[in-house]
DNA sequence: CACGTATATACCTACTGGGGTATATACAGC
DNA sequence: GCTGTATATACCCCAGTAGGTATATACGTG
């Protein structure tokens, strides 16, 4: 599946660009804090640069991955109609949440 | 695959999903708005169901099908780390959107 | 140049998950 | 009841894909 869907359907993805949505890191480092196989790390690398989500500098004999923004800024976008459903959510859970505080007052509504 | 990840890396889920955003539906209405067959819809319905994004509303023989919006807000959240990559690239996601839109017609050749 | 390190790739295997056809279930109207 | 409609499910088949092991490639250092 070439869609950016389908690329971050698999959870060692994410991890990865979890990890590199705070900094840049090495194969290596990727491989050490995801407990994963260097082989799998490098495939999943190899799959994420090509669908742009990732792009290596080369630094010696190392490879430092960072963060390209596009497929998930097309992700975000296709979430927007979506997003109607937020507010009208959260306004539920708020009202709910003010029925809870009215009926049983001093205790401390979660979340 | 159980995460909504998982779910929405099927792109007829998506376009049930993209349908269900603007307004609920029948089975037969999303059968043929999407030109699916009605095992396939109901399959996929199903799935959706049970991860969350959907519920259907008994009417007669008819289940009209509406978007539950949880799992949706746990993509959106997911991305929220990644979102201070936006602003840099926001034209670069036109063009991006572009370049895919051009690889479209016609099935390429893999790898 | 030999050796260690860092990364990529090839190859195989096993599993999953989607498509299709046929069938079951549920309901409505006559 | 019978018939048509609406939806769900069972079953089979096949392609894609992730994981693992082994190997290739590239670079740096002594």
């Amino acid at each position: 599946m070439e869609s950016a869907f389908g690329i971050i359907a698999e959870p060692n993805r994410r991890a990865i660009l979890s990890l590199l949505a705070s900094s840049e890191r090495t194969v290596r480092e990727l491989e050490h804090q995801l407990r994963m196989t260097q082989p799998s790390v490098s495939k999943h690398l190899r799959v994420l640069r090509r669908a742009g989500f990732v792009e290596a500098r080369v630094d010696a004999q190392r490879r430092v991955y960072r963060i390209k923004p596009e497929p998930l800024m097309e992700v975000d976008a296709w979430l927007e109609p979506f997003r109607r459903y937020w507010s009208a959510h959260v306004d539920a859970l708020e009202r709910h949440l003010d029925r809870m505080q009215q009926a049983r007052p001093g205790k401390r509504a979660k979340r």
